[in-house]
DNA sequence: CCGGATCCTCGGTGATACTG
DNA sequence: CAGTATCACCGAGGATCCGG
């Protein structure tokens, strides 16, 4: 065990002790989307040392989370998946995601977007309750990176890259955010030119209902 | 902000930047049982150094999900509480102990159990699609930490301490970790002396199916 | 006793360069 | 492409001390 143990019989110490050190969650953030090279970790972790990347990967291989796999033929090197173990962090890590993007703002300078990060954010803030009925496939670019989500009443998968067949084309950039809280609406947010749209646009109410950033609670609340 | 940023416009990656460094989780959890003195928090977090904890506290404080309190009349000094904000890390919290929970095997040595680990360990695990139409008390005693659980047909209230009506007392050791995981039956955890029942003994039964730690998955199911 | 602040040491992280 | 090697530095860990 690379990190400090936490000297306590408990499950949740225990799951802290083997994700909780910087960087792991973000790689297994990453590798929920789908398997990469060391090389593609890399590139969408802005500024993880590959040292410390080498480390984090042998310490989820050997808690059973990753595993390295061979590339199919054509290809050579390997690739990082994870277990099935380590695909239920999904919860933990969509849950996370969804309580801090409740408290998430303006970009920051400098700070990047991408594939993987907005796979996860729309994945997480998915309503399936509001999803019944919806057969829908929605391509996003947003900051330059293409996604795209398939709605099969209840049921979604996100995925990175642009669809052939999406119902409706939405082009955006960091405002995204203020239509999936309810800041705008879909009406003002075409109005100010936060989205662009191209296809069925009348789904754009249906988006905003199925991707949901809830409000920050009032400290009143408490 | 104390943490070194990610530098990703990302929800998930912003929350790991509030919550993601050593022993702040752990304080959440401590706090999601209710609200602490600094010394509470240092005793039932063995091996925190206080320089840390203050440190901790105050970056908390400062992301808005902790808050200082002064204590009721009799009583001075200062607690920490959950703001309403923090009080939604429970999803987190709850998810990430269940996914460690099913990699627990036996105890290491000099491991603690405080009552806020197993407080977390049973809300963590409760099941309410199989508590519909129950109504009980359990007491709890494990490891000499006292605690019990109401359920009340689907909710649940889990607290530190003994009550003065509980249905059902269940003296432990780590051994009801092997219960909750279905490892061995209600009876033979019984017969084999893992648990010493007080009231109504058949309400076991119950309690093994109020409170499950899901098995590993095999690899074979990638 | 409570709620920290201070000091020192050591290991992990981050940055860069380099290699099979 | 997929990592090692090296090194500077900062934050964690541990002990002690201090004001209310």
């Amino acid at each position: 065990m690379s990190t400090r143990a936490y000297g306590q019989y408990c499950g949740f110490a225990r799951a802290l002790e083997t994700i909780g050190e910087r960087w792991t969650l973000l790689i297994v953030r990453d590798l929920l989307v789908g398997p990469k090279r060391f090389t593609d970790l890399l590139r969408g972790l802005p500024g993880v040392p590959s040292n410390v990347l080498t480390a984090r990967l042998k310490e989820l291989e050997d808690a059973g989370i990753v595993y390295r796999r061979a590339l199919p033929r054509p290809q050579r090197g390997v690739v990082y998946a994870l277990s099935p173990y380590g695909a239920q962090l999904e919860t933990v890590v969509d849950a996370l995601g969804r309580w801090g993007a409740k408290n998430l703002r303006d970009p920051r300078p400098g700070e990047a977007v991408t594939p993987e990060s907005l796979v996860t954010a729309l994945r997480a803030t998915f309503q399936p309750d509001a999803a019944r009925g919806v057969h829908a496939t929605f391509a996003l670019r947003v900051g330059g990176v293409a996604l795209h989500a398939r709605v099969d009443d209840g049921r979604i998968a996100v995925a990175a890259g642009a669809p052939d067949d999406a119902d409706l084309v939405i082009d955006a950039g960091p405002g995204i955010r203020a239509l999936m809280a309810g800041e705008i609406t879909p009406s003002h947010a075409v109005k100010a030119g936060v989205v662009q749209l191209r296809g069925k646009k009348k789904l754009l109410d249906v988006f905003a209902r199925l991707f949901r950033i809830d409000p920050m609670p009032s400290r009143a609340t408490a």
